[in-house]
DNA sequence: AATGAATGAGTGTTCATTCAT
DNA sequence: GATGAATGAACACTCATTCAT
């Protein structure tokens, strides 16, 4: 019987050790060394699972989306109204309680930043973003349908909530001290709020 | 005889070369060559007028945040009530028109996550973000004074617009391909207009 | 299976490269490349196994101190009186013959002039001289206790005898040509020799 | 009529800035840029007066032997007898008190190193340690034919007291907080007495 | 004589990647 | 699978020297 491999929960541990350094040191100092190092794992090692540094940062924006995604799944378990879900969809991505992961969302602002140069980030990270605006749509659509309104402009509405809280994780990043406390999640269900409260009835 | 000093008009150049480089290839790939290069110096210039390349960079933070207010004043000037020069400011910073500058746009953004791990680099960008939120809280403080509306929640207004503002700037730089046209203007006003006519009278 | 350390051994190796480069070329002249080559090493693994060129400057200042005092050692194992002792550790410092290592004298002296400007430098030099004063003090004061004589000044005289050989080390290396064949060791015990016999007695 | 030129002033002040921040900081951390605002001139000057960075280090060596036998001149110059002359001497080279110019005797020291690697500096340095000699050698030999006895072996003797004070100047500048106080002279005066007395009649 | 900008080679150091064990 | 040494191509930064003014 061949020995069980168990190169998938090395990829994982060695995906986590990235997010981790990355949060802090920032995509380019986070080197093979200290992640390997994080991980507790040999350097050699790291190239024998991934082939290049570039492959895990890959698998790590992948991995942030299934959580970020699992998040939402959790919180919207028990809501039974759009309204609901809406809801819940806004504090799985802003609110500071428990699993608010704050090295995940560093991590995603680094990501952020490597798209913008890294055609192969940026296509995974345009992924995950086009999957996200079609998740919010389809919460804000589903409200507007419940409360019988015209759904025209979702898609500007849903890219301005996206846009929110991209800009929330930046801010709070890198320049967390000086904003409001928890301004950010009730700013979010405000805007939602008053731009649904707003839209003419079907 | 003593020759004139042109250090002022080089570092200007070099830190224009930085902004150049850096929106498309990041700031860790934008190599004192490749600055040197973008700006057709030697690359020993570049070290002969600024002290290091963190240098260069906290200049050019400055730099785009001068150059950020001064496009503000130039579309404000014309504006006569607090609610024009609300709409100017957002048009300055979110219109697609002349003058939008999309290298500086996706240079910020390189600069968010700089901020995130050089503690120089966020010192000088939360300096930026705080005068930034103080002008539109002196906005909107406008607005709502001219309306004889109460003003309180101005802080988490302000702070929501500005988040919303840099998630727009990152999500242009990293998926602008994916984003509704002109999303960005449109929905900052309608964020605006709506939460400023939910306010309670004075 | 886990690979054997070999970094000991690397680092000797590279130290000794250094102390042959820079016995030729000086301290800033030893650069890594020509570490390297002498060592016959890839100039990437100096700092593989060393954390920077100063840590093997370092490294060998202490393994001078410890060929040296092996070497008295080694040539003070048959001597049986005091006198004996000194008389060998001045011709283990100082003669000609086998063992002498041209090459390790002319670094000691290169780093004599790195410990004037190299603050960590100098502290190591620092205490390598003072273990050297106190074991010169302890081999004259036994001489004068053996000849019942007054020990008064021997902090003085051990002075002597040090800067003495730190200076035939330098004229050696920088001046060998021009001075007096084997003046070093003759002078050297005429000068003690002298002043163990001006001693008073006890 | 022409204007006088200045450049013997200039090549006088420039080889001074060397010797200071040669003391401070080594010969290769002096850089022209250093020396150049050590003496308060533009950094291209130099090359105007000096052909090259060794050159300064050349006529420096020469500066430096110049100011010493200078300094020796001046206090024998009330000496009568060989021995006042010869203790003038070791007055001239080791006496803590005015004129004893610290800065020279760590850049005499740096100087030391440099013969070891640079052909044309070592040069320089033998012809004055030879000069040296010369000199140590007459006021010995003086000292002894004023006492009727013989004179063989003062090579010896005058190498060894010169290796003396070179070593002492090396561990004044790198060691000099743990020597003790004022031992050079004193050990210098009793090592050339001693030896003389021992000495046998003509 | 004097200035200060310009040049380009060279330095220590870092690091992704490879490889023998 | 796992280890840690080895490789070599960057990189930021330094500096003697040159040059136009």
């Amino acid at each position: 019987m061949s020995r069980k491999s168990n190169t998938e929960q090395r990829r994982k541990e060695i995906v986590f050790a990235l997010l981790s350094v990355m949060a802090e040191h920032g995509y380019e100092k986070a080197t093979i060394l200290a992640i390997a190092k994080q991980a507790g794992l040999a350097p050699g090692l790291i190239h024998y699972h991934f082939k290049s540094k570039g492959e895990i940062l890959l698998y790590l924006v992948k991995l942030l989306a299934t959580m970020s995604r699992a998040r939402y799944d959790l919180l919207a378990a028990t809501a039974t109204t759009p309204r609901e879900k809406l809801l819940a969809y806004i504090n799985a991505r802003l609110a500071k309680g428990e699993g608010a992961m704050p090295e995940a969302v560093s991590a995603w602002v680094v990501i952020g930043a490597e798209a913008v140069r890294q055609p192969e980030v940026r296509a995974v990270f345009q992924e995950t973003i086009a999957a996200e605006l079609l998740l919010i749509q389809a919460l804000l659509t589903a409200c507007l349908q419940d409360q019988k309104k015209l759904t025209n402009g979702v898609a500007e509405l849903a890219a301005g909530l996206l846009a929110f809280m991209e800009g929330a994780f930046q801010l709070a990043s890198a320049a967390g001290d000086i904003m409001p406390q928890g301004y950010a999640a009730t700013t979010a269900r405000a805007f939602i709020e008053n731009s649904l409260a707003a839209q003419a009835p079907a």
